[in-house]
RNA sequence: GCCGAUGUAGCUCAGCCGGUAGAGCAACUGAUUCGUAAUCAGUAGGUCACCAGUUCGAUUCUGGUCAUCGGCUCCA
């Protein structure tokens, strides 16, 4: 009894150094075994079979925890990397961490594996669970590692090893049953406490993420503590289906990708075009506010000036290029350009600085077949894009306007965003001088606005480093919207320059920059973000007006006259129909008020609103019903 | 671009071992005139993604192309 343990409720109880965690908790609270995955050994992740051999304290990881369910998820990638071993025999396993929601693990095979290979793995999975395998923690030098692994005949662990920083001399392994991986840790104490999972779908997967390697199978999976979580999960994620912006814009006749029209290529029909019109002419009123000037240039510019800029050295496989009176021209994959010329058109001095140029600009990129997806990855889209020309002193107090603008426009739709800083990648052009003044601008303004952000590295634009601005989609995949890149180099290219309070000439500096990203992507985002229900201000039609019977036709006929006159977006819905279907229809269709005309609207010359989420608001005048809408739609509700 | 899967009516999907196709919803027509999520009946609608090949005969088998979906890489 010489080493003592501290409990979660501050609990102190003595023990022989050696104990295993599993026994100590055992002798403070046993039922606590039964949903404890691991523990933290004084802070330290460790499993629940660790021995503990000094003073400590003892906090457990409960399995329905974020920090439980990676853990267990990660056992379950070993009991699956197992399993499809034992079924596929010679498959080599490379990495299978948990992530957000799951885990997967990349395997080597002959054989494509298929979804329907998964229930033979289940079935394997569920054998190894039911015989209750412990997780047996080893460490090894690297050289005994490597020569098992070389033994097992795999390879890629063996590379991961040799891969280990030079100071490593250890590793640690895990077993069980037969299975062996190399692996850091911790797991739960045996295969039995692994009561849900499911395996979810196979992609391909390049190993170490480089396009050079070789591609290896990756099976996707989850688990729960429990059934009844992974049923709520696999709910979840039909639900997210239902809010999926290529099936909405179908549902609600938003848009179209039309395979004769081209891959990647757009069709807005009326109605998404009206809430595309919408989000454009809210954009313009507040860029104006804010000190920008619109600008336009043209879709195609000669190749040399894309020369000049250097998209032609670094951007050409992304670009399309034609011809014209024997002159090449490239369609234009960004704005810059256009506006480096409205610069450059006369002699700026320091007092005109900062110029912030404003333009919805329509750009082309020759993106990869396998990366389109509905309107989030697009060959043609919108950028409201801008670029301002400043001073370096100016850069600071600039980019913290632009990162106020984007706050602002996120709450006006209610997104959270994550924020990354992204630093210079190999292929790029411009001084390390200029990269660094550049990131550390990006970075000060971010730390001084209090912006929580993470690291990139190797992330930014070929001429600059950049902020970015992320949103999420229904499916939890993440896309830039907003982003904000510091170029030193454009202005360098272009000769920009303007005269300084000293009478000198200076080099601005550049920032380019996006609020809403591309208009595309910030409209099929925005469509899952509400699951296709509008808010009123941007619904394109913000109400419908359905009669009782045919007798009520006139009288319906003049309220909707009335409401589009009153600059409402209202829809008439006068067919030979039962209400009850009529009510369904629009319900359907997400338009956030019905307007129901009976005997009694028709009597007391009023309307009888029902929203979309099934609230009747009574039988009201119309004044009253165009009141409370305008109003709505000034709060952007 | 890479790996895998998929492509049948406007939508969602059936269609065995090769003998040129069906359902529900939507559409259209008629009846019905109805008070808050589906009235009834009838009609019409398909070059089975496209192009070759095998075959007496291909939606079905083989090859290629295109597109879509899930990932990887890349990116707004």
């Amino acid at each position: 009894m010489n080493i003592k343990i501290i409990f979660t409720d501050n609990k102190e109880i003595s023990f022989n150094d050696g104990v295993t965690a599993a026994k100590a908790l055992e002798s403070w609270k046993k039922e606590t075994l039964a949903y404890t995955v691991a523990v933290k050994i004084n802070n330290k992740p460790a499993d629940l079979n660790s021995p503990i051999e000094e003073d400590s304290k003892l906090d457990l990881i409960d399995i329905s925890s974020a920090e439980g369910l990676s853990i267990l998820r990660h056992s379950i990638s070993h009991v699956m990397a197992q399993a499809v071993q034992e079924v596929f025999p010679g498959t080599k396993v490379s990495i299978g961490p948990a992530i957000e929601n799951g885990y997967y693990y990349d395997f080597e095979y002959k054989e494509p594996f298929t979804v329907d290979d998964f229930t033979k793995i289940e079935k394997r999975m569920k054998k190894i669970i039911a015989a209750d395998h412990p997780f047996i923690r080893e460490e090894l030098s690297r050289a005994a590692a490597v020569k098992l692994f070389e033994e097992r005949n795999e390879n890629y662990k063996v590379e991961l090893i040799n891969d280990l920083p030079g100071d490593v001399q250890e590793v640690s392994l895990y077993k069980q049953g037969d299975y062996i991986d190399l692996c850091r840790g911790p797991h739960i104490p045996s295969t039995g406490m692994i009561k849900a999972f499911k395996l979810l779908s196979v992609a391909g997967a390049y190993w170490r993420g480089n396009e050079n390697n070789k591609m290896l199978q990756r099976i996707y999976g989850t688990g729960f503590a429990n059934e009844s979580e992974l049923a709520d999960y696999l709910n979840l994620l039909e639900e997210a289906k239902k809010r999926d912006h290529r099936r909405l814009g179908r549902e609600l006749d938003l848009f179209q990708i039309n395979e004769e029209a081209g891959p990647g290529l757009v069709i807005f029909h009326p109605k998404g075009m009206l809430l595309r019109y919408l989000i454009e002419e809210w954009e313009r009123k507040e860029h104006l506010k804010r000190g920008y000037d619109m600008v336009m240039g043209p879709q195609i510019l000669k190749v040399d000036l894309w020369k000049k800029s250097g998209h032609f050295d670094h951007y050409r496989d992304n670009m399309y290029f034609t011809e014209v009176d024997e002159q090449v021209y490239g369609i234009k994959p960004m704005n810059c350009l256009s506006h480096m010329l409205i610069y450059k058109s006369k002699i700026r001095s320091y007092r005109d600085l900062p110029l912030r140029y404003f333009e919805l600009g329509t750009v082309h990129r020759h993106e990869k077949t396998g990366v389109l997806h509905g309107l989030m990855r697009v060959r043609q889209f919108t950028q409201d894009d801008a670029h301002i020309l400043c001073m370096p002193e100016q850069l600071n107090s600039e980019i913290r306007a632009i990162a106020d603008f984007v706050n602002y426009a996120m709450g006006i739709f209610g997104f959270e965003y994550e924020v990354e800083l992204s630093t210079r990648p190999e292929n790029s052009i411009g001084s390390d001088d200029d990269w660094n003044l550049a990131t550390t601008a990006l970075e000060n303004a971010l730390k001084d606005n209090k912006i929580s952000y993470e690291v990139n590295e190797g992330d930014g634009a070929f001429y600059g480093p950049k902020i970015d601005f992320k949103l999420k989609d229904a499916l939890k995949r993440k896309w830039q919207c907003a982003t904000i890149q510091c170029d030193f180099t454009l202005p360098e290219r272009f000769d920009l320059s303007y005269i300084g309070a000293d009478g000198e000439k200076h080099r601005p500096v550049m920032l380019h920059r996006v609020i809403l990203g591309a208009i595309e992507r910030f409209m099929g985002v925005l469509i899952e973000h509400y699951a296709g229900a509008l808010p009123v201000w941007l619904s394109p039609t913000q109400c419908v007006v359905i009669t009782v019977t045919d007798k009520h036709i006139p009288y319906a006929g003049t309220v909707h006259d009335k409401l589009i006159e009153a600059g409402i977006r209202s829809e008439k819905y006068f067919d030979n129909e039962k209400l009850g279907y009529k009510i369904r229809q629009a319900q359907m269709q997400k338009i956030p008020y019905m307007l129901v005309i009976g005997d009694k609207e028709v009597e007391a010359e009023s309307v009888a609103p029902r929203t979309r989420d099934g609230q009747n608001l009574g039988s009201i005048p119309v004044d009253e019903f165009i009141a409370l809408l305008q109003e709505i739609c000034e709060k952007k509700q």
